[in-house]
DNA sequence: CATGAATGAGAGTTCATTCAT
DNA sequence: GATGAATGAACTCTCATTCAT
């Protein structure tokens, strides 16, 4: 019978990645939602992916909008860990902080760029649910207060911090999908791409 | 009741009521749109929000997309005309030429930001359908080659027209959103903004 | 406009055929129904083949059955005029009467095969109907009674007349269909077969 | 309530249900043919004379024409039983020969009257599923290389094979129909009847 | 009479969710 | 916890029919 291979099918694929039906879902989420959009995936698309049984879903999840949670939290934990591993790695100027920022995120959709398109084709979605997103080590609150503690001890110049705010997380957006659907810019010339042009931006000459 | 209202104050002519109905369900399109949405908008939310009966949406259009269309083909010859009335307005200099760009713009979708919301929100959406969206104006192909012209007729300087086609526009519409959603900025200021900001990230010093 | 030049179209072919709505709409209804099964047109298909706004249909019909009826008494009244052209044709004996009567049946048919496919594609309701059809000048209460007159009047030998009844015209029927279907055989061939076998099977002697 | 009835009755194991809602189907499927005709019947009529949720119907079936194959698809597998029964009952001669086939043709039908009802009333459907219906037995190409065998081995005359193809068909249709609604005829007399007339009719002198 | 837009019942179908096993 | 059939709300869309013009 087609329907227990596939349960065999998944059973290996468990014993192999050491997961469990909660991941299961989720890494069928992620494909559904990267295929189809969040809006027009269902519930059932994600259960029919991972061969377990409808009613199995709601063991773990009470919604798909919960699975897309489920994925960004699982990714928004790995952010945390890598960012505050880059903790010791302080900043001479304002260059230097731009590059280990931008750098830092950039590495993080390059390796789970799934992810981040499900992201960018779902802004409202994602704004709505305002998670904690890759993105947000760019933006706002966050790297704001870095800024402006920067400025006050006097390493960065005093820059306009709210357009900063605003400006910097769409730039590195954009030349971030670039490098992820294009795939012509390496991390490195992307991060000097994104680092030039905002420097600039924001401090007039170099 | 309000059923019945609405039948006496536009059943007076037959092509008076056609043509009100094809606005109303329009109209409720775009409410709908903003809501939930275009992915999440279903016909019945449309044609339940404008009183009529269900099979009458189907008298105009087949389907949500339809809807869709209508709108932005509405907006789309709306721009056509503000564009071409812009066309003997020749830019002195590249910070001119972004200005005036920039300043139509956000004079458009000042006037119908519930259009640009939608647009924003279902930026996927939008690109399928190859519209003429106002972003459009600050965009790639028709732009670029304004800026190409420019440069070789040495009134603009030699800026790099790849980072300037790609970051133009994520830029303006972030900061554009801003102004739509809190409300806090004119346009003059918002123009000022973002050409200072994109003057400076393409030129260096100004 | 598309539309009006349909009502064009129509209006010139009502000129030449010296035809009115009501003749538009059957000859519609005999196409629509011939094509698409009586069940499965509607009176949408019907009116929409003419031209014809939908509200005209019911001017002159009230539902896709009368339409039905309306082409089935047409060719009725046809049959009748033919029917009573063909009095004075006497028959000799049984095997003449046959032959008489099979081949004004397949004449029928012939020259309306339209009709006849709809009849026998439709044999329930054609049946529910109780409408004169074709057939019916095959079939029992009438055709009965003039053998059964044959054999009081000794001209026909004494047949099972409830045999013949019931099996003489599906037997024409069959061998008519492939008639109009195969169109190999001709008129005198079709009527040939069918009084050999029929008088034989009456008749013959085992 | 009958609903909670029925509940009570099938819900005792989940298998039980399971083929008790395919067979409440089935069931509530061949009365609608019956009563409206195929094409007329829809996919609620047939759920809602089962008292089952209407999305239950798509658990079982994607459509009522699945509904209808199930339907002759366990007939004929009844059929097929019955006719392999027969294999050993080798006719004598060519009476033998009809008497054998239409007796079990009449004995099916007058077992499953319905079904046959079904098949007969829509028989353009039947030809376009080319489902083994009952008829087969009577027709065209197995039949006929049976005969053929027949006349090459001396068993039987040598008929006019192709008009034994064309009319044995519908006139044993055309008997068991009178079996089934007048219900006056056993099936011996029918085959009988059947039996002398078509023997006559291939054979007779006249 | 002709027109054709409005109507709303109803068909097909999908889906999230429940719950007995 | 896992299962998967049952449920019924809700959606898309079509159609017969009405009625103001």
């Amino acid at each position: 019978m087609i329907r227990s291979q596939k349960k065999i099918e998944f059973s290996s694929k468990r014993e192999l990645t050491k997961t469990n039906n909660r991941s299961l879902i989720i890494a069928s989420g992620i494909n559904v939602f990267v295929d189809k959009g969040v809006a027009e995936a269902t519930v059932r698309d994600i259960i029919r992916a991972t061969g377990l049984a409808s009613g199995t879903f709601y063991n773990y999840f009470k919604s798909k909008e919960e699975v897309l949670v489920a994925i960004f939290d699982d990714f928004a934990s790995e952010i945390g860990e890598n960012i505050r591993s880059q903790k010791h790695n302080i900043p001479k100027d304002f260059e230097d902080f731009l590059r280990i920022k931008i750098s830092t995120f950039l590495n993080y959709i390059n390796n789970k760029p799934e992810i981040y398109l499900i992201m960018s084709n779902n802004h409202n979605l994602v704004t709505n649910f305002s998670i904690a997103t890759p993105q947000i080590i760019l933006e706002i609150d966050y790297l704001k207060e870095e800024v402006v503690e920067g400025i006050n001890e006097g390493i960065f110049p005093k820059i306009d911090v709210d357009l900063f705010a605003l400006v910097t997380r769409p730039v590195v957006d954009t030349i971030a999908q670039e490098m992820i659907l294009q795939k012509k810019l390496s991390i490195e010339e992307c991060t000097d791409r994104c680092v030039n042009f905002l420097l600039k931006g924001f401090l007039g000459s170099k």
